[in-house]
DNA sequence: GAGCATTTGTCCGTATGTATT
DNA sequence: CAATACATACGGACAAATGCT
């Protein structure tokens, strides 16, 4: 009798119910844990913690062990303009941002069209990688027009904070007038940016943010951000209640 | 020389560049196959595909083989109302939906918070399948208060598009005014609705409908969509250009 | 820094189950 | 019913990363 072909499925019920009352970033079973546990080999202990981790339950280090995961709620509305560090914050992780480099580069296709400017024109490319927790979450393109803040590089290095930056040294009020999410594959570089191990869909949010006062394009970014880590979720529309 | 310990990601990488050339559905090299060409064991033959079926590459269905797979963008936008059958049409496939049933409910707690009615008013609760070329890619809940369309079941035999039921026989104008896209593992019955083999994220987009000239809700719905057959795009804003 | 145990990652070969054709 | 192809499983082996001594 038993063995219908799928014990590793009810291996992973079993354990999924079990997580679920430990705290984030709990050890979980090893594989090996799991093969004196269950009786089973250890393809089959294996098969059940990658099931937990398609389900984006537990997260896999090796050398280290199994750990409980749960994704951060990181929503992005008409009316809410999600900072990192207000989000990750609010969830109780530590959030955490680190500035990659900044130059000064010619602007290519998509971001000259999204700031509406000539293919070519100078502007600042800021590259950042945002934190939960020690973990590298997301990365990010930013790129601002020279023209906006000629001297954007030493004032970055008094002010953490982009959006301030903008306003007390480019004398602008940039505001979310755009933005797209979606899905997707990164490419290779993305990937050994992140340190993903596995290669597995990533969010991919693109926004534009505008001068309140004159309604010119003062910064456009490029955000990709680990689907395990995040759960991104696009409200549309105000006409809710 | 020779194993660094990923040949299975060589493999992947080299099947993935064959594979860009490949028609949609056509098919791939399997397990077997696999082994023979690069003089490798099963475990690394599956792993290359496995890696694959994680970057949305290929689709495999047991018994049958191995067959390249490509999304559809489904874009959800303020000024787009996607209809399936369009946007399945536009990608140059078959798109198809087929009603499971129709009955009258008592509002749930989450639609009637939605819809802004009391719990436990009477709506018809219609169920539904989405296909793109004979695949189950979606299924959806919908609900309509009764007052709005007391005879929706009888008309639905009629006219297949819930949208000109709402029109002709409800006299009303139904315009998309509120949508939530989010990713998350669907509970059990929506994995065996979708007949998905692997549990995996699925898209859930939830919407609401109001009537253009009383801007009083008419409609809203719940929808689960299979992520690795349709890459689903949220643009907000509007100041693009 | 070097060394060691732990843990996951990769891979082999083989066997059997199950769904499709 | 038979052949094919993927799914599950066993057991063993070595590689590679981590964390601690």
């Amino acid at each position: 009798m038993t063995s219908r072909g799928t014990r590793y499925l009810d291996i992973a019920e079993q354990l999924a119910t079990e997580l679920a009352d430990l705290p984030t970033g709990a050890r979980v079973a090893g594989e090996h844990d799991i093969t004196l546990r269950f009786g089973v080999g250890r393809a089959a202990a294996r098969a059940a913690l990658q099931e937990l981790e398609r389900r984006l339950l537990v997260r896999r280090i090796q050398g280290a062990g199994t750990f409980v995961n749960r994704r951060i709620d990181y929503v992005i509305s008409h009316d809410r303009r999600p900072s990192w560090h207000e989000t990750i914050a609010a969830a109780g992780a530590q959030p955490r941002t680190v500035v990659l480099g900044v130059d000064v580069v010619a602007l290519p296709e998509e971001p000259a069209a999204l700031l509406d400017l000539p293919l070519g024109t100078p502007a600042h490319r800021l590259r950042r990688q945002s934190y939960i927790d020690d973990l590298l979450a997301a990365t990010s393109h930013e790129w601002i027009p020279v023209a906006t803040v000629p001297e954007l590089g030493a004032a970055l290095h008094a002010a953490e904070s982009v959006d301030l930056v903008l306003r007390q040294v480019g004398r602008v009020q940039p505001v979310r007038s755009w933005s797209r999410v979606s899905l997707d594959v990164p490419p290779v570089d993305v990937i050994v940016g992140l340190r993903m191990e596995s290669t597995a869909p990533v969010w991919l949010v693109e926004s534009l943010s505008r001068d309140a006062e004159t309604g010119l394009p003062v910064m456009c970014s490029s955000s990709w951000m680990r689907a395990d880590a995040l759960r991104v979720v696009v409200e549309l529309g105000e006409g809710r209640g």
